[in-house]
DNA sequence: GGGAATATTCCC
DNA sequence: GGGAATATTCCC
């Protein structure tokens, strides 16, 4: 669990950087979604066990199944995932688009949610639920500038953003000598109450 | 949890009718939110324990403080709710408009959340994030506001330099954390010391 | 502290 | 399957 959060969040916290690194891939090319990452590992995870089948890729890795929803529920979710819902799972892969292809197994596809492309998850996205005071006409507009945003901030937000943190600093450097000082007057008092203590014994000894 | 959400629909579906039981006029009773439950059963539950206090009620009742936000973040956080994180704990307090009240203590306050006065909760609510009419990129250009720039120092020493002051503000928030723990240290044992103190020179006349 | 994105829950 | 509320994360 340790293990795996860490890599979220290593993930989280590069992914948003990573603009400059991507060459002329294909369209929108961003960082995936956290969900979609996970649901991709614990998909390899399962490739490379020998027990019955949790969870696995289609034959043709073209989608995936869950042949036991009730152990992938109880082993698998709870380590990728803060629940161990199957019905949150569910609720998720329909929030990316995935679709059931079949009402007698659990199989879900997704036309960039395929085996050995891990790359291409970050060209999946969120259905919006935009807030419906926008007509359909304008979401598209909406989404090409949220994407464009870049995550570069610009040189006067870098320099208000840091003058805050030196202040910042300050005030807790300030702190810190506060408690300090504090310490230093507890110990005091502790080492001359244990003095006055050690007289008193002896006079009454 | 679904009494909860049941109670909730019944009274905005229906308005004032849910009650043969309501007297005067408690302001708009509803069923209080996970979060807040929680958190109040958190702190009933510290009442209890006898070992250090991690968290607990102030004296009056009419607050909570954190006193060790480690072991609050370690060992609490976890088993009540989804996360070890202790800067979500407190982006939730904002959500219900807790106040810190304190730069000194993690000590939070809210006018409906009150020692002994679980059934209060019911009227805190979220604050609400208002759809506003405009995507929020285009917010930003409204308020833009054009300071200039005198400092040279370029873009790239900039967010280097920031990083280092996030990361050195993160080590001086967990220095004053370690401080004050010795300090809750130093007057539980200077306390002891008292008492046996007491006892000893009793003994001895 | 709070805005906004994503995750989880609950309900239809 | 998806709308909507709440929770959690990330960032400013």
């Amino acid at each position: 669990m340790d293990d795996h959060t860490n890599v979220l969040e290593l993930n989280l916290g590069l992914g948003s950087n990573l603009g400059g690194l991507h060459v002329g891939q294909s369209p929108r090319q961003r960082c995936p979604a956290p969900f979609l990452l996970k649901t991709y590992d614990l998909l390899e995870e399962g490739e490379a066990e020998n027990s019955t089948k949790i969870v696995s890729w289609n034959a043709e890795g073209t989608a995936f199944v869950v042949w036991s929803p009730a152990e992938f529920s109880e082993l698998t979710l709870p380590r990728y995932f803060k629940h161990n819902n199957f019905s949150s799972f569910i609720r998720q892969l329909n929030t990316y688009g995935f679709k059931k292809t079949s009402s007698k197994i659990w199989e879900f596809k997704h036309e960039k949610f395929k085996r050995g492309c891990r790359q291409m998850l970050g060209e999946i996205t969120r259905k919006k639920c935009e807030p419906s005071v926008f007509p359909a006409y304008l979401k598209s507009c909406s989404e090409e500038n949220a994407t464009s945003s870049t995550e570069d901030k610009n040189e006067q937000q870098l320099m208000e953003e840091n003058k805050n943190l030196k202040k910042e600093r300050l005030e807790l450097q300030m702190q810190i000598d506060e408690c300090k000082a504090l310490e230093i007057k507890l110990l005091a008092c502790l080492s001359q109450f244990m003095d006055t203590h050690q007289n008193k014994v002896r006079k009454l000894c």
